[in-house]
DNA sequence: CACGTATATACGCGATAGAGTATATACAAA
DNA sequence: TTTGTATATACTCTATCGCGTATATACGTG
């Protein structure tokens, strides 16, 4: 599987990385806590650990998981070269979060605003909003 | 399609995003620039705007692309909860960006490092390596 | 050693995504 | 209107993903 992109397109896999981000968890635990199968549990472990965002340790037949860093660093990078473009929406984006039922918990930057709108003359109608 | 990590997971469309990201831009504009089909173009443009990564305006025949900040601030809303854990490895996350500059399809980490072994009985060991 | 537990892997299946080709639509200029 | 340009969509094909089922492997205990 390609990029860090792939690997957390996949919700299961999303559910176990915030699973493992409050602590280190048994694939059992894992099984366990998000309801899914055995062996679903022990592929999408085998994907994050290759694409190195989990580790494990054994411990006696258990294999202990814990998350790395890396990756989620390498998400981080690309989303940094769209930061300076979000941070003059910060209004609209709360709106879009609350319609979605996420909590934003983010701490981001609150800065420069650079709207720049640079539309001319209108050329004969609007159309904008093409099938939704 | 349904999360807004399935929707970057798409390498194409992560380069669209890029593009766009310095300024709007005409599908032709990104065909030539990104090399891709004109119906490849379209068809991807449509997924983000779905997914309200981007919006349009119409100038003549041609529709201008422009980025709108909400879904990333989703993604960065998700990456939040693991920024205390990364903040941690700064050190070692750096030495990772370096090695991996770009490259993709590659997961050659070899994520066997420190794998604490506790057995004792000698049983006839297999391939614990991660055959990839 | 046999057995139970914990985890990994092999195999087949159904769903779906992305690309290519062809065509449809919107608009402008002649 | 006819033609040319710019973009969108329909259709088909192929590859891959994720799951379930079944089995293999590893380990501790009796």
């Amino acid at each position: 599987m390609g990029s860090v992109f792939e690997i957390i397109a996949e919700p299961n896999r999303r559910s176990i990385l915030s699973l493992l981000g409050s602590s280190e968890k048994s694939v059992g635990e894992i099984e366990q806590q998000l309801r899914m199968s055995q062996p679903t549990v022990s592929k999408h472990l085998r994907v994050l650990r290759d694409a190195g965002f989990v580790e494990s340790t054994v411990d006696a037949q258990r294999r202990l998981y814990r998350l790395k860093p890396e990756p989620f660093q390498e998400v981080d990078a690309w989303l940094a070269q769209f930061r300076r473009f979000w941070s003059a929406h910060i209004d609209a984006l709360e709106r879009h979060l609350d319609r979605m039922g996420h909590s934003r918990d983010d701490q981001s930057t609150p800065t420069e605003k650079n709207t720049i709108r640079k539309r001319r003359g209108p050329k004969r109608e609007k159309g904008k909003g093409e099938t939704k």
